[in-house]
DNA sequence: CATTCCCGCCACCGG
DNA sequence: CCGGTGGCGGGAATG
């Protein structure tokens, strides 16, 4: 009995257009006249069409009533309530913006303004600006205000986007999900045990954070309000499933409890499941109204449920552009972060206690604080002195440039209007098209070309960026960007913030679609072929589906190639060597589960081996504590894997980005072939006999959490050949200190670099390479298929999901 | 009855 | 203390 019902009935409060228009609203009289602003209108015309009937049977209905008014002709209609729809109604409020080409002016958007135009109340404006807030197609300027970016940032954020799910093994937790279900259909009530441990080892649901585009991030200090709640985050969360899993379709009910913790018995959470697809109807309709997405239904042996497929544009690794080089990547810039110390938080949205188990891995990071106060100020200054190196990258300037330039810029190219008709294909050529062709604003300075292009895809990693200058509280993480060398930033919900990570792109294996693993049949998987032939070669590697051997092959070229621009490896291990002098060695050995690379979330179980609950405990703490001033700062570098140089080599976590102090290593040797990753993994299992370097993989992998520790790795042996350190106890502090001590850190960190670290490593390194070609290496692969056939639990590489019929149907 | 999802109360929160 | 935000869930409209 939460609110009472209070609800009163009286629904009319009424703004109706049959009513005389009390308020001038702008669009006094004219029902009628389909808005003349769009050319894109008719899109929306068609849209309302859909049921046209029901809507006049509806009218009259509601006519009845209490009429009298009707003198007038205008049927204005009573709304029924498809023409009411969110969906709807985002098609007008996009066809406002859309199609103007150069108005500057089209950009700013008042939300009031808007809500009465449209004839809403300003709550739905609310719902609809949230949503394209999360793909960043418009930004919050103040507080009635957003500034309309358009399909700008689309490419870029989906790539961001995709790549935050992939670290959050999403993929893998939608297999988890079906894995349930099926269990429990079938199997009575079989293993309850399986279920457990599996729910132990998963979950990793992560974060709650919102990824943010460069360009767009300030939000002014004051502007900047609530915390990202989640509409937002859960519309972010929802298209990374999307790009991520294989056949681009997501079904409600998988992503509603994705978006739950899913970790908590299901019973209970009727309600809150229930809550929560509603709340994804209402961005499916937003995203619907994108054309992002379609409804259709699946079905599969029980019965149809709602789901939606993606329909835009291909997410393809990266671009391009092979003019880079320039800003090789690495940077050293300063960055600062600040954390914000005291917790903002105040209530998570998702309750999950099982939060506390999970530690934090931020992709990169930085903790930093401090020099935000600068950050403001350069703002200001345009041509700030300030060198952020920010070598390569380029976005900085843009960045303080702020706004303004960015607005107006923004402004001009709007485009995307795609109309209808073209659909598809257009689609997914506007979406890149787009991006790239279309030059950014030109107000924003945009130093050279973009940063490089790896032509690698996805999977590589990428430059890494400068820094994103923060802001205020809430804490950013940053990843680094494939194209363009744009970092992102990643705002991470505050009580997860200490844990200071390094983030190494390289790890960011892409779990490519294990369609064949899993047994599930993709769908399309011709149209995944075709995509793929679309876009070249180039961006294969990542999605296809396609064969182990294949991929694999690709994938082995790729790194090759790539291996020629890549990082200098090292010079990599250098600066890491020097960071492990610098720190104090006790921390060694924490850092090493509580930071890697990947973001996100890890079981703290994983990490620790066991030690789980020494591990919350302290998690809490830190959060509690935040920020001390510690006195032993040691290294910050807390990144750094207890394992030695070589092993990292090895492993191939090569670019450790020490985020924290800034010192960034281009990743970029890296590149790991998706495929083999997977095959890795598999393989692992099967095999008992590993080398110290895969079991090293092994446990970055989980680590990263690429592997969920308890599936993959069967036994836990593995944990322990690594070198890592083999107290226990470490853990727990690692998280805490680092807190702590970034800010320090940071210092010392800056100095040595003035002193004598190499700033800018240019040359290429031979490295990684190597590495794969390793005999024993990932490379052996053996296992996709093998796995496959059986399904028994036991493999735990691999989720065997039985071979469902799913049909989708369009609607 | 089931699926969709509109409506708007009301808790927050920054100013 | 106010007004902008936006979580949230009842329950109406639709299917």
């Amino acid at each position: 009995a939460p609110r009472s019902a209070a609800r009163t009935p009286l629904k009319q409060a009424d703004p109706q257009p049959g009513c005389q228009p009390l308020a001038t609203p702008p669009r006094a009289g004219g029902g009628p006249p389909a808005e003349p602003w769009t050319p894109t209108a008719n899109l929306k015309v068609l849209i309302s069409a859909a049921s046209p009937e029901i809507r006049s049977r509806e009218q009259r209905r509601g006519l009845r009533p209490q009429e009298q008014l009707s003198g007038d002709e205008d049927e204005k209609a009573q709304p029924s309530r498809k023409e009411k729809s969110l969906g709807l109604l985002c098609h007008k409020f996009l066809a406002r913006y859309t199609a103007c080409p150069g108005a500057a002016e089209s950009s700013y958007i008042c939300l009031d303004e808007v809500a009465e135009e449209l004839n809403v109340e300003r709550r739905r404006m609310y719902d609809i600006v949230n949503v394209l807030e999360s793909l960043h197609m418009v930004s919050r300027l103040a507080k009635n205000k957003y500034i309309w970016h358009g399909r700008h940032n689309l490419a870029k954020t989906l790539q961001t986007l995709k790549k935050a799910g992939e670290q959050n093994k999403y993929t893998q937790q939608i297999q988890m999900i079906k894995k349930r279900e099926y269990e429990h259909e079938f199997d009575l009530d079989g293993e309850r045990n399986e279920e457990e441990a599996r729910s132990l080892v998963s979950n990793e649901h992560s974060e709650m954070c919102f990824v943010e585009l460069p360009g767009m991030e300030f939000r002014a200090a004051s502007v900047n309000s609530r915390k990202d709640k989640s509409l937002r985050v859960m519309s972010q969360k929802f298209v990374m499933l999307f790009l991520v899993s294989t056949p681009q379709i997501v079904s409600l009910e998988v992503a509603a409890k994705i978006l739950i913790g899913e970790d908590q018995l299901e019973d209970l959470d009727k309600s809150r499941f229930k809550t929560k697809i509603r709340r994804l109807y209402d961005i499916a309709n937003v995203l619907s109204s994108l054309e992002l997405i379609k409804k259709v239904h699946v079905t599969e042996d029980r019965g149809r449920k709602p789901a939606f497929k993606w329909t835009g544009p291909e997410v393809l690794p990266n671009t391009q552009d092979p003019k880079l080089e320039t800003t090789s990547a690495t940077c050293i810039s300063p960055i600062s972060e600040s954390i914000s110390s005291r917790e903002q938080c105040s209530k998570n949205l998702f309750p999950s206690r099982v939060k506390q188990d999970f530690t934090r891995h931020p992709s990169l990071i930085k903790l930093v604080k401090s020099i935000e106060s600068d950050r403001r100020k350069i703002q200001s200054a345009p041509t700030s002195p300030v060198k952020i190196s920010t070598t390569g990258t380029k976005q900085n300037l843009p960045v303080y440039t702020s706004k303004m330039s960015q607005l107006a810029a923004v402004a001009q190219h709007q485009l995307e209007g795609t109309p209808k008709t073209a659909k598809e294909m257009k689609m997914a050529l506007s979406g890149y098209a787009l991006e790239h062709t279309v030059p950014l604003p030109e107000a924003v300075p945009r130093p050279h070309a973009q940063a490089a292009a790896p032509s690698l895809k996805a999977a590589l990693p990428q430059p890494l960026g400068a820094l994103p200058r923060s802001h205020g509280s809430a804490s950013r993480v940053i990843l680094p960007h494939a194209h363009s060398g744009v970092s992102y930033a990643i705002y991470l919900h505050p009580s997860q913030a200490h844990t200071v990570t390094m983030y190494s792109p390289s790890f960011m294996l892409q779990p490519l679609p294990c369609a064949n693993v899993t047994g599930i049949k993709s769908i399309n998987s011709k149209v995944l072929s075709e995509i793929t032939n679309k876009e070249g070669d180039r961006h294969l590697a990542a999605d296809g589906p396609g064969k182990a051997p294949t991929a694999k092959e690709r994938a082995v070229v790729k790194s090759e190639s790539s291996s020629e621009r890549c990082l200098k490896r090292p010079q990599a291990i250098q600066e890491i060597n020097l960071i492990k002098k610098c720190r104090s060695d006790e921390e060694s050995l924490d850092a090493s589960v509580t930071f890697f690379p990947s973001g996100y979330f890890i079981p703290l179980t994983q990490c620790t081996h066991h030690g789980s609950k020494a591990g919350l405990s302290n998690k809490e703490k830190a959060g509690m504590c935040s920020l001390q001033p510690t006195t032993a700062y040691t290294s910050p570098a807390a990144g750094v894997i207890p394992v030695t140089a070589s092993e990292l080599e090895a492993v191939n976590i090569p670019a450790l980005h020490i985020t924290s102090l800034n010192i960034m290593l281009s990743p970029t040797s890296i590149a790991a072939p998706p495929v083999l990753s997977n095959s890795y993994l598999n393989s692992s299992n099967t095999s008992s006999a590993q080398n110290p370097s895969s079991s090293c993989l092994n446990f970055t992998l989980q680590h990263v959490g690429l592997m969920p520790a308890g599936m993959q790795v069967p036994a836990n042996p593995v944990l322990q050949h690594v070198p890592i350190s083999s107290k226990p106890g470490n853990v727990n502090c690692s998280s805490e200190n680092t807190n702590l001590q970034e800010e320090k850190v940071s210092k010392n960190i800056l100095q040595l670099l003035d002193h004598g670290v190499p700033k800018e490593p240019q040359e290429p390194q031979p490295t990684t390479e190597s590495f794969f070609r390793t005999p024993g290496g990932p490379n052996t692969a053996s296992s996709l298929s093998a796995n496959s056939g059986g399904n028994d639990r036991v493999s735990q590489g691999t989720l065997y999901i039985p071979q469902r019929k799913l049909e989708v149907s369009e609607d």
